[in-house]
DNA sequence: GCTGACAGAAAGATCATACTTTTGGCAACA
DNA sequence: TGTTGCCAAAAGTATGATCTTTCTGTCAGC
């Protein structure tokens, strides 16, 4: 019964039951009680309340217990919530909020790629935006292949803007993309406007044209984002 | 010797021996040393250790101890981890990347908050450019005040925004605020389009017009952000 | 000399327990 | 009614014991 990440498993088990809002703020536990609970020792449990007390999730305090907080107190940036928010039925918010900070980052990230990449990098990002165009023009959107080379322009793109905040995202990008691929939200055929604007960050990132980096880009995102609130977009090959 | 918030204390001073790279990734450290070094038992070094695992900033395993890891695995959202940085040598590059962050999110925050901010919201908003219009115009820059209705603009920008992730920023765009009247580097008279591009991202917000708020709020960060690619600012009252 | 199995040890992982410190709440009192 | 002071609850810390994993070295077999 013992040994096999334990820890983790109660972080995950206990984070995600609060990201959920199974456990709603103001929610008061205890150890003891956790402890039976998970069938865990004491040590065990304290130390995940103390991991999930520096995500800002919960509250200790003496003589009272441990106390959920409010969703406006967690960090929403933290991989391990996003996780859970991901898993869970706060789904659809989390991804329209990481789609948002997306149409934030990316223009930003292709401005300062434009002055920063070095040569390969600047390379790899125009090939990897001419292979997009191939498959997407290949009516492959759909491809496990597309989504992979996709997800790997837009986390070269953020590497490539030297600012590790921004490349810090490459996590969340891929989820955004994955995901809609996974809600079926991707057309086989992907827009050639978007497809070109790809190809066109790149080239401009490439010669170092900042101000067009930063306007292709904000376009590739801008459609993305009308996708997105269109909801459900037509899939080809419907009438 | 006991009681007074010791986890914090060594978490404090461990991390930022790691942020500051007093201990350089690929360091191996064991409990045992930790809890000598420290003065404490093991169990709070776990403790310490499971919050900085969680972190990204350390990794622990069986047999081999407490490696730090490279920089780029580390959260850089993490709110410690900024405060630590901007302790320490990473100082400036941690400025700098927090403004590269804000030049990206506003302008958005600023779209999204047109569209969904409450019509008090709306209000205290434009109260607030024009308070600090009033107040940049009477040369008062550099006044605490000045700085204080700047903070709570912008973190009203951010809050109005309805995106917990963009809205979770607002702590990080107040240390950049704040360090940069701390360093100096604001003018007694800020530049007057500066202080328009304020009011007038107030008033698109306010009337709901996304695209004219989006603009003018990248006005305003753009501004910003050739004063801190210059460098220092030359400040009044020079000839 | 190279490969692979085995033994031992090192270090974290977990558990159980005891003791300390803080603090919320209640009751007695002014 | 307000204030003071005590008590018990719960987190905070410490310590010793044990379990598990994994690295390392060694020795047998090819």
């Amino acid at each position: 019964m013992h040994g096999v990440e334990q820890h983790s498993g109660v972080l995950d088990r206990l984070g995600e039951s609060i990201a959920s809002g199974a456990r709603a703020p103001g929610t008061v536990l205890t150890l003891a009680v956790l402890e039976k609970e998970f069938g865990v020792s004491r040590t065990l449990v304290r130390e995940v309340v103390r991991v999930l007390e520096s995500m800002g999730m919960v509250e200790a305090r003496r003589r009272v217990g441990v106390t959920v907080r409010p969703p406006r107190d967690w960090n929403p940036f933290d991989p391990r919530l996003i996780r859970w928010r991901l898993g869970g039925p706060g789904r659809d918010e989390q991804l329209r909020s990481l789609t948002e900070l997306r149409t934030a980052i990316e223009p930003v990230a292709a401005r300062l790629a434009a002055v920063r990449a070095d040569e390969s990098t600047r390379r790899r990002l125009v090939e990897l935006a001419a292979r997009l165009r191939e498959l997407g023009e290949a009516r492959r959107g759909t491809d496990p292949e597309y989504l992979q080379v996709d997800t790997a322009y837009h986390a070269l793109l953020l590497e490539a803007s030297g600012n590790p905040m921004l490349a810090a995202l490459q996590g969340v990008v891929a989820e955004v993309l994955s995901g809609r691929t996974a809600l079926g939200l991707m057309p086989r055929s992907p827009d050639p406007g978007a497809l070109g604007d790809h190809v066109a960050t790149a080239a401009a990132v490439a010669s170092g044209d900042a101000a067009a980096a930063e306007t292709r880009a904000r376009a590739v995102v801008m459609e993305v984002l009308e996708g997105v609130v269109e909801g459900t977009d037509e899939h080809d090959g419907r009438p």
